[in-house]
DNA sequence: GGCGCGAATAGT
DNA sequence: CTATTCGCGCCT
């Protein structure tokens, strides 16, 4: 440490140490530079938020081949070698002093293509993150071998299959057009609320989505499909093998492992394929000549990347569809308030089955209360079912499979009265009675209250039950109570695919739901209440999505599908369960927003939240202002967030969105100068605020 | 984050 | 006067 490597940076003593009869340290710093655009411009990662912005470097005649824009490189930087991908070549530096010259091309891969940049670049903006941390989840980690055993050149595949006879998207009058659209070149951006299959394969929303992915490929241009689960890719993956034939698509997901998710990945980006099947990460995925964006589920909060930014792939999809002028489709048997506000302002147009379509391919559904019918029957009271559940199951296992929608256990630890399941009421105010935190005695979640001495005013009965009883204990109480029927669950642990058209129970937590051969002849969903009761400004929306992902398994009612919903409030309709029983998600969503315009709530507004101990909070809050911060913020809070924690909550509206968004980066950049120790938590679109 | 630089301070 | 420490600003 004690001579003076490490500072070319420095004029004066690269004078100093030119003069002297010593030996140059590196061939670098005496090699010629490119003679055709000598400067690259480079994005290091130095993982430092002020210093997220591209460095000149000269390149080496040696590098002047390799040293392509999109390439990894390695750079001296700050007495360091770190990693960095060039963004570009330029002619001269804008740079005023001495620049250092590339170290080396880490591979002559440009994996970082423009419009992927461009992507990054406008998603680290709109959440307020660095364009380093976007990349780290846009582009897989080099593997080497896989870079040396993929073929450079696209191996052949033949001619794309003719499109199938029978169209999956043929009960949706805009679909057809939807589809020639998309083979003639256009960008048609619509929101389909797809309807159930009743089990049949060729019919059901990944044979539309792969259908939709053939159209555009027959017009040359590739497809982004991004599901929330690995179970979808699958299901995606061989609706896309049966409409594309083989080799001309791939899975990308994250636990392929890394040199199967990187050759995959390095397929799109060469070129060998252009329709990618993926979960969230393959948002960004280099596919050449993009033509069309598709998801499915909105919703889910897969979708949510849980590292910084913390982008939505709804986010990212539609800027990757706005820069490649590529068509977008929202898909999913509900639509969410984000998707309804694109609708509401025209930057998507509906997909939808006209209503007598829909009645038939829907079950038929029913709403059993909250155990008012139980007692009666002692079969179904020792299922902890209502007895019109009970009974449509028994029907039902006649015919065929049936599913039990249970809640997470754990989800939400609402009571009810452990005789006859209504939901235990406060004595004092009526409100819900709920665990407020794990462990903690039960009390009323409105005035907070605790329960002594419990009795239901229902039926009398004084023992308390947490509401949510949770898969495998449903299991072994419906097992008893349907005997010789085989019963499956399938949940967070292991995740059954699917199922035969064979009698037979399945109980199973949402988003876990087995599809069902020939579809599920009846559908039960438990404890609605509890889905319900969260206090979630979602719980709604968010029920909605559960109960018709469910259904939509069950066979149309035209076939004798049924669904019940249990544990619903009888006495008001509420229109999360109204939406269920008449199977519109469209009125739902459009009524949802509506009631989140007038609460000034994501969607209609945009919010951020900035999370961290009082003192370190409110000097955030000063710096944030001083920052551009636009005078239409309102600064909501702080209230407590945790332990020690407090948080404010920013909301502007949705114009304002940008300027917000640049404020929060510019404090996120003087934090980080500053080496502040304090931990302030900087969150555009808070997932636990709306949308 | 890491490092060099200059100001401030302690030790001779 | 020098040796050490500390805080600050810069990094191409």
């Amino acid at each position: 440490m004690g001579d003076v490597g490490g500072q070319e940076a420095s004029g004066q003593l690269e004078l100093i140490r030119s003069a002297l009869p010593r030996k140059p340290r590196r061939a670098a710093s005496t090699e010629a530079t490119a003679a055709h655009l000598p400067v690259a411009a480079v994005l290091v990662d130095t993982g430092l938020a002020h210093l997220d912005r591209p460095f000149e470097y000269t390149v080496p005649e040696s590098l002047d081949e390799a040293a392509q824009p999109g390439v990894r490189v390695k750079v001296r930087f700050a007495g360091q070698d770190l990693d960095g991908f060039v963004l570009e070549r330029k002619d001269a530096a804008e740079h005023e002093g001495r620049l250092t010259p590339l170290r080396k091309v880490v591979s002559p891969e440009p994996v970082l293509v423009p419009e992927v940049l461009s992507a990054a670049r406008a998603t680290a903006e709109r959440y307020a993150g660095t364009l380093g941390d976007v990349l780290r989840l846009a582009i897989p980690p080099r593997h080497a071998a896989a870079e040396r055993a993929l073929a450079t050149e696209a191996p052949e595949v033949g001619a794309l299959p003719d499109a199938a006879e029978r169209s999956a998207w043929s009960r949706y009058p805009a679909g057809r057009h939807y589809l020639t659209h998309l083979e003639s070149g256009g960008a048609p951006a619509a929101s389909w609320l797809a309807l159930p299959s009743g089990g049949d394969p060729a019919s059901d929303w990944p044979a539309a989505l792969a259908e939709a992915a053939r159209a555009t490929l027959a017009g040359g241009r590739g497809t982004v499909v991004v599901v929330p689960d690995h179970r979808d890719v699958r299901r995606v993956d061989a609706a896309l093998t049966a409409a594309l034939g083989p080799g001309r698509h791939v899975r990308l997901t994250a636990d392929q492992g890394p040199q199967a998710r990187y050759t995959a990945w390095l397929k799109v980006l060469r070129g060998h394929v252009q329709v990618v099947v993926g979960t969230r990460a393959a948002a960004f995925a280099p596919v050449r000549d993009l033509g069309l964006v598709a998801w499915w589920d909105d919703g889910d909060d897969l979708h949510e990347e849980p590292r910084a930014p913390y982008p939505h792939v709804r986010a990212v999809l539609a800027e990757r569809a706005r820069l490649a002028g590529a068509a977008l489709l929202s898909a999913g048997f509900s639509r969410t308030t984000a998707v309804q506000a694109w609708l509401q302002t025209g930057v998507v147009k509906p997909i939808e089955a006209p209503t007598a379509t829909v009645r038939q391919a829907v079950p038929r559904v029913r709403v059993a209360g909250e155990g008012v019918e139980l007692e009666r029957d002692p079969a179904a009271a020792s299922a902890h079912l209502p007895s019109l559940a009970w009974r449509t199951a028994k029907e039902a296992l006649a015919r065929g499979p049936v599913l039990v929608q249970v809640p997470r256990r754990g989800y939400l630890p609402s009571m009810s009265c452990q005789t006859c399941r209504a939901p235990a009421r406060c004595q004092q105010c009526h409100g819900p009675i709920a665990l407020p935190a794990f462990g903690a005695p039960p009390a009323c979640r409105w005035c907070g209250r605790g329960v002594a001495g419990f009795e239901c005013s229902r039926c009398g009965g004084h023992t308390l039950r947490s509401s949510v009883v949770g898969a495998r204990r449903t299991a072994e109480e419906l097992g008893r109570a349907f005997p010789g029927v085989p019963v499956h669950t399938s949940g967070s642990g292991e995740v059954l695919e699917k199922v035969a058209a064979t009698p037979s129970l399945v109980i199973a937590t949402p988003g876990a739901e087995p599809v069902a051969d020939g579809g599920y002849a009846a559908v039960l969903l438990l404890d609605a209440w509890a889905s319900l009761d969260r206090p979630a400004l979602t719980a709604g929306e968010e029920a909605v999505r559960r109960w018709l992902g469910a259904a939509a398994l069950g066979r149309g009612a035209a076939d004798g599908g049924v669904a019940v919903l249990c544990g619903a409030p009888t006495h008001t309709t509420l229109p999360p369960v109204e939406a269920l029983v008449r199977w519109d998600p469209a009125w739902f969503a459009e009524r949802e927003l509506d009631e989140r315009r007038e609460l000034r709530l994501p969607p209609t507004v945009r919010m951020a939240a900035l999370t961290a101990p009082r003192r370190p909070l409110e000097e955030a809050l000063q710096t944030l202002q001083s920052q551009g911060l636009p005078d239409t913020a309102e600064v909501l809070g702080p209230l407590p967030a945790g332990e020690e924690a407090l948080r404010h909550l920013v909301r502007v509206p949705l114009d304002d969105g940008p300027a917000m968004a640049s404020a929060l980066a510019a404090l996120r950049g003087v934090r980080s100068a500053h080496k502040e120790s304090a931990t302030v938590t900087i969150r555009v679109d808070p997932s636990d605020v709306g949308t």
